[in-house]
DNA sequence: TAAGCATTGTCACCCC
DNA sequence: GGGGTGACAATGCTTA
């Protein structure tokens, strides 16, 4: 029962924000909004790229392509690209153990 | 049974590409080369993106904040510009509808 | 405004349960009843499983072997082993978008 | 700097298998790919029960339910029955302070 | 105990 | 519109 009370607090943060800050014009306020403007403005411009992808393939079926096979030909290039550098991680990996 | 030949068509597309102008070299093929180089890009720019909206996270929670409140506030925030921008289209509807 | 009623149903299932039915003692309540267990006891098979395998990685530490390289090991049999089959996918794919 | 030699050995293990018997034949060797044929052998049991419970689930939609909802009564009873068991835990802990 | 990682669940998109 | 698939988010485990 007697779990201390400890006020305020979650194990989320190593130093959680002080709540009289988080009031109108309080610093911590002040870099809330910092913070939550940079992701917005971020994710907008994230989902714009993304719109951009979306008429890419648009055009290409367009063009007479097949999106399916289009799709899968540039998961393998990703894929690809991809294992060399995971080799390089797993030889760092098996070095460690061996104590390299 | 009776699938109709339509050799090398499927109804994906409109008019699908021309199997020789796919070969190195061909229209086709420099297209095709386009279309991929141009989605790789965009992916690319993508991912770019979601590590800097990572790194703005990680940023909020060694200032003290609770990421996961910080996500449900800016889920919120984003639904409810959702719903603004709805509901001046439908004004707009209304407005055309009575000749305004 | 006028969007029908529609009572009582949502658009994710062909032919929503009727709720009478669901009543205890109701024809659906069993089937219900019996969804519920099965699935409650493959997941509490799945998590034995799962504890089974930590247990074996336990023991492979206790062996002296470097489980962050076992995990690595196995990570890349896994994926060869898939590589194969998603040969075939392809191939499938390939083939059905050039009519064959 | 001074990262004391120690050469082929980490802090992960109590002692490091001996890279001699890891060659093939050794006794290491057996006993790595006892452990590799172990954990994926149960990892295939495991991946076969997650491919029944989606098959329960599916059944469940063909019924008639929504899954959704299904997937949140489950996650409840979950949640309900790890209370209840962690309430006799400490009921036990409390019966045992006092010598009961 | 915190940070990274792997798994699992959720959601949206695409195709049929 | 419904089902299947792929990306994204969230949680839990593992290690440093």
């Amino acid at each position: 029962m007697n779990q201390t009370a400890s006020v305020g607090h979650n194990s989320r943060s190593p130093k959680p924000v002080d709540r009289e800050e988080l009031r109108v014009g309080g610093a911590a306020a002040d870099r809330l909004r910092s913070i939550v403007d940079r992701i917005e403005r971020l994710e907008g411009e994230k989902a714009d790229i993304a719109t951009d992808i979306k008429e890419v393939y648009q055009e290409a079926k367009s063009s007479g392509f097949d999106n399916k096979v289009l799709r899968e030909l540039i998961k393998i290039r990703k894929r690809e690209a991809a294992e060399q550098e995971e080799f390089e991680t797993i030889l760092d990996v098996y070095r460690n153990a061996l104590g390299m």
